[in-house]
DNA sequence: ATATACATGTCGAGG
DNA sequence: CCTCGACGTGTATAT
């Protein structure tokens, strides 16, 4: 892993055009290939470059091309300021708590957050127009379709169960289904929107959801 | 700006919570706040922080909070492999050609593209549900609202125009507009969706639409 | 390989 | 500040 801090000016041609000016940064080759060109603000890079890429250097210009899309960038070196490799070890992959399917599990023991008395029937079930996050039946015998955003629920989500119940729908056993969007908070074109297709609002106290699971994740 | 190289286990805690094991990475602190942490694979950041942030560094334990959000990044500083602060100018900023806009641009000078004899009324015309793309008129006379998509376009893309469609029609003068999403390639959800919104799915051919343009920029 | 949906998505524009 | 759609979106998963 090479890093280099110098002076430069960089261009990128693939699906866009991409110039920068002359400036310092800081620029990352990996042994994967990828490359990535750091400004002075912002945690994503300015410039970058997926592996695996062939790497030319010849007389203050890299040039990094990716032959699976022919993409191409140029590095024009006007000032080395640091340059720097480093033999790096690392076999730790990242692990994530609290993504959306992470999120699945836990309702399904503890569908109530969904509403009292609900009973999941099935998860994640696929659809021609995408997939249900949850079928339930509730108290009174009805099909209701769940689905789950991890976030602010958009209009789009609205959107998306819309779709599913016109779907499912097409089945005479799913006739009258309710239809219900869950999410720690909803943008108010989303329950505008709901209210216009009969489609049901539920907060989800995520504080409740993982109420059961260890409190408080000590980082260290 | 500081980079620093070191065997290092992290842990995040925020809109989800990570933890990475030790490992080697490169650490980079940014005079706005920010924060990233580079593995060997890959351009983006395993870890990340924006900024602004508060950070406290105390017996090889760096925490860096993000008081916006109450987000904590905690890095354990095992062994410093490299450790340097650059004072680094950057005035320029990226430059981009060829985004979305620019293809718009084209379209309204080959507007046959979208459809024979087409006419362009309006581009990016606002609603209170987003803007459309473009309003066009047919040769039949009848408004034709259009969703430009870059890449392959899906259902998402389709509920957008019949958004706009429906939101449209509250004006009489729109009554029967039809509704186009325009794009080089459509996911079949997006045209098992289209079908049933009564939305025509019409293939964008690039190649065409750049024809007259110069063909291959030079990065330098 | 293709299709699909998630992402600590991030980012920027517009109200 | 909030809402929304583009993004060089990237990335994993299931078919």
């Amino acid at each position: 892993m090479r890093v280099l801090v110098a002076r430069c000016s960089i261009g990128y041609s693939g699906r866009l055009t991409t110039r920068l000016a002359s400036g310092d940064r800081i620029v990352i080759f990996k042994d994967d290939g990828s490359v990535c060109v750091h400004g002075p603000k912002g945690f994503k890079p300015i410039n970058y470059m997926s592996g695996p890429t062939v790497l030319e250097e010849a007389a203050g210009l890299i040039t990094i091309r990716r032959p699976a899309t022919g993409e191409t960038l140029m590095i024009e070196i006007e000032d080395v300021i640091a340059d720097s490799t480093h033999a790096l070890e690392d076999n730790a992959s990242l692990e994530r708590e609290g993504r959306e399917l992470e999120l699945h599990a836990l309702l399904e023991r503890s569908p109530d957050l969904i509403e009292e008395g609900i009973e999941v029937l099935e998860r994640e079930h696929i659809t021609d127009v995408g997939p249900v996050d949850f079928i339930c039946k509730d108290t009174e015998g009805r099909i209701v379709l769940v689905e789950v955003k991890r976030v602010k629920a958009v209009a789009a989500a609205v959107e998306q169960v819309v779709r599913y119940r016109e779907h499912v729908e097409q089945d005479a056993t799913f006739a009258g289904a309710r239809a219900i969007v869950l999410a720690p908070e909803f943008a108010p074109q989303a329950r505008n929107l709901a209210e216009r297709r009969n489609v049901e609002c539920v907060t989800l106290d995520v504080a409740a959801l993982y109420a059961g699971t260890e409190p408080d994740p000590q980082l260290f």
